[in-house]
DNA sequence: AAGCTAAGGTTTTTT
DNA sequence: ACCTTAGCTT
């Protein structure tokens, strides 16, 4: 390990005033954080745990080179992971400084990349106004090549050679840095052929995905030292966040724009590394003083968000795992409350716990807003939605679909893609037959044809076909009329604005009625999303740079409602923290997760493992830590042993608390050697002390599912399935207020037979069956 | 071409 | 249990 260096003394030339005197942004940190923030030469690793102030440091470290080193913020290249987190060093680099920050070179790798890609596209065989892909266009591309190589569907799926395509991206291989036999047995032996057709064709569509923005700066640094030596000109600081998040195509980026000035400051903490299933290499971090010679390593340790039980027993968990660089975190907050440990009888339970606390923690003055439950997978936040519904509880669910991912938006994307760029053919092809056109497949595989045997866009295509008489009359017409839109609009690109070209665009296409005469429930909100489509499209310059925007940035608006309970998945929760945790589900098979372990065995376990420190850490005053033992997984109940991690969690930093006549037993049959064997399970239960396995426990409680079910109904009193009751005697009025089972609180908008249009407070408007709801003021019956 | 029913496959996802 | 997709029917 390297040694913890000593606080470095002052800069020898303060920025203003007389020697010794040093500015207030520098006197408000710790010495750690203000050598992170004056060590500004040479490579430099700052090991920020969490809770350290990391973001602090990061962002006074930029401000700091501005006014101290005269450099212009033009020579800074300041990278991130995520808009959010760019935003925010945005925000307070601002304010530090008291400018805007405009034009400043800081945002997320794929942004930055894709802006220096447009400078210079035409050396990677692109021009500068090539389309980003998104997902579905990606699948939808190599389901076409799959179909043409005769690659099977179904025994190969498209998303698994998707992603076999993006890790070699990751690691900025392109088709031929790679030779047959990396390929593997996947799709017959012919995934490197798919990759490189794939390829060819991004190119011939003038398309890039995300992983190319990051491998075409590569290449294109890699083939053109002029290039790169502008930039090394350019960029004399850099500045790294999240770095143990990097996958090698990003490091080698980085490491390309280092050798200029080797001043790059790297932030990151190894036991925070969780996306290594998405190509990020912890190994990045690691290496760091290897591959940077002569770095500096410095350690933030001191922790300003947790209690002492919360920090201790994150620590305790994370010892576990191997191959650390080693980090000790404290904190001046010593003692709290100790981490709360619970083992629960199913699933059901666990909500209704989870949920009595967040109600006792609120009644003691704690705001919603304050409170998260954090899971391992998405699916996960159902039972606790039901759970706060039934209660009243305000929650609300992070992450799921962003905003550019939804259908309306793609759909509303491709018209302005085809309209910026005809040779969009993968756009043209989603909307060619939205708003229903009677385009079938069979035309469009006419269009293909003629495209292929053209040598030109499928739009061109359409049109050079439309002058022939091989289409049926019907869909010749349409297909004419279809073509001549989107010339008149790209025609209009010159001449009309921008926000009223989409307007048009949406309404003359037919995509508008599409949803005003949808009668689905959705469609309110899709309308919803497309006037928030052109409302943002104002804030642009033209339609390019809003194209940009939207594929690579643009987030769901923010709901301002009042206080609301978080729910999310760990992996959504990094970086942020909340006064109380709840993390359920620390079962085996769920967290840790089987298939990680499956697939990447003990690599996996400690990425799983740092998943649970992540989620610990999250927590500033109170954690709450839970396992059911019986569970309904995929419609079907099993039944689990609580997640090792759980006797991985230091006996001084715990308080067991399980369900009357539920141990959590003791399943320590050699696993894991933990710190407190023995510790987790002596709750004091009479049943089950040492040798007990935890399925052995509840055997003798009468496992059958159904009895669990019915157990839980008995003890709680009340039955969660949704059940019709009689016809109500008067019919519900527009107005009235109801509550449904499932569904929560909601008022009647239209009644139409036994059939009600209801908008509901959290799960916006559906029609429901009159019988499966009851006036608001007779709930709870 | 479009709508319906049956079958299959289910993590995490900052870009 | 749920949602997506493929194949079949109209």
């Amino acid at each position: 390990m390297t040694p913890r260096p000593a606080p470095a003394p002052p800069p020898s030339m303060p920025p203003h005033g007389p020697a010794g005197w040093s500015p207030a942004y520098l006197d408000a940190l710790n010495p750690a954080q203000r050598e992170a923030v004056e060590s500004l030469d040479g490579p430099v690793l700052v090991l920020a745990g969490a809770g350290t102030g990391k973001t602090r440091a990061l962002t006074t470290r930029l401000a700091h080179l501005l006014m101290t080193r005269r450099v212009s913020p033009w020579n800074i290249l300041a990278v991130t992971f995520t808009n959010k987190a760019a935003r925010e060093m945005r925000e307070r680099v601002g304010a530090l400084m008291g400018t805007d920050t405009e034009g400043w070179w800081m945002g997320t790798f794929h942004a930055l990349a894709a802006r220096i890609l447009r400078r210079h596209a035409e050396l990677v065989g692109l021009t500068s106004s090539f389309t980003i892909l998104d997902t579905d266009d990606q699948l939808r591309l190599l389901k076409q090549l799959m179909e043409a190589e005769g690659v099977d569907a179904k025994k190969w799926p498209a998303r698994l050679l998707l992603s076999v395509i993006e890790r070699w991206k990751d690691r900025a291989l392109p088709p031929d840095r790679l030779r047959p036999e990396d390929a593997g047995e996947a799709a017959g032996g012919k995934v490197l052929t798919l990759y490189r057709q794939y390829q060819d064709r991004l190119r011939t569509l003038n398309a890039c995905d995300f992983g190319d923005l990051l491998m075409h700066n590569i290449t294109l640094f890699q083939a053109h030292a002029d290039v790169l030596a502008d930039y090394h000109r350019r960029f004399r600081y850099i500045l790294v966040d999240e770095y143990q998040d990097t996958n090698v195509a990003q490091y080698l980026w980085l490491r390309l724009l280092a050798q200029g000035h080797h001043n790059i400051c790297c932030v990151g903490d190894d036991d925070q590394s969780i996306y290594g299933w998405r190509g990020a290499e912890v190994g990045n971090i690691l290496r760091f003083e290897q591959d940077f010679p002569g770095a500096k390593v410095i350690r933030l340790e001191q922790n300003y968000r947790s209690t002492g039980h919360i920090l201790g027993a994150a620590a305790g968990v994370i010892a576990h795992n191997q191959g650390r660089l080693g980090k000790t975190l404290w904190t001046e907050a010593e003692g709290g409350e100790k981490v709360r440990l619970r083992g629960l009888w199913d699933a059901d339970s666990e909500a209704r716990w989870v949920g009595d606390e967040v109600e006792a923690l609120q009644r003691k003055g704690t705001s919603l807003d304050q409170m998260a439950v954090l899971v391992r997978a998405g699916f996960q936040t159902r039972e606790f939605e039901e759970r706060f519904i039934t209660l009243g509880l305000p929650y609300r669910v992070v992450g799921g679909q962003r905003f550019y991912e939804r259908l309306e938006i793609r759909d509303a994307m491709a018209y302005l893609r085809v309209v910026a760029q005809p040779a969009d053919d993968l756009a043209f092809e989603r909307i060619i037959n939205t708003p229903k056109r009677g385009i079938g497949p069979a035309t469009i595989q006419q269009l293909y044809q003629t495209s292929r045997v053209l040598g030109v866009p499928l739009l061109e295509a359409t049109w050079r076909l439309t002058e022939t008489d091989e289409l049926k009359p019907k869909v010749r017409g349409t297909l004419r009329g279809l073509v001549e839109d989107f010339a008149r609009w790209r025609a209009q690109m010159d001449t009309v604005r921008h926000t009223d070209l989409v307007q048009s665009i949406l309404d003359e296409s037919g995509y508008t009625r599409m949803w005003q005469e949808d009668k689905t429930p959705e469609a309110p909100g899709r309308l919803e999303n497309l006037k928030e489509l052109v409302n943002a499209m104002g804030e642009f310059e033209n339609l390019l740079g809003f194209l940009e925007h939207v594929s690579l940035v643009m987030e769901n608006a923010e709901t301002v409602d009042s206080a609301q309970v978080s729910l999310m998945t760990l992996h959504g929760a990094k970086g942020l923290e909340f006064d109380v945790v709840f993390l359920p589900g620390w079962e085996e098979g769920v967290f840790p997760s089987q298939r990680t372990l499956d697939e990447n065995g003990i690599a996996g376990l400690e990425e799983e493992r740092r998943l649970a420190y992540v989620g610990i850490t999250r927590g500033r005053k109170r954690v709450y830590i839970s396992h059911a033992a019986n569970r309904r997984i995929h419609g079907t109940w099993s039944t689990s042993l609580p997640s090792r991690f759980i006797g991985e969690l230091p006996d001084d930093h715990i308080a067991v608390e399980n369900d009357p006549g539920l141990t959590s037993g003791h399943w320590g049959q050699g696993m894991a050697g933990g710190g407190n064997d023995g510790g987790y399970g002596r709750g004091g239960s009479s049943w089950g002390a040492r040798s007990d396995s935890f399925s052995d426990s509840f055997n003798r409680m009468g496992r059958q599912a159904p009895a669990g079910n019915r157990t839980s109904r008995l003890i709680e009193g009340t039955a969660l399935d949704v059940t019709p009751r009689a016809r109500p005697d008067a019919p519900f009025r527009p107005g009235a207020r109801v509550f449904h089972q499932k569904f929560g609180y909601g008022v009647v908008k239209a009644v139409e037979n036994d059939k009600l249009e209801i908008y509901f407070e959290h799960s916006g408007t559906k029609k429901v069956m009159d019988s499966f709801v009851v006036p608001a003021d007779q709930a709870g019956k």
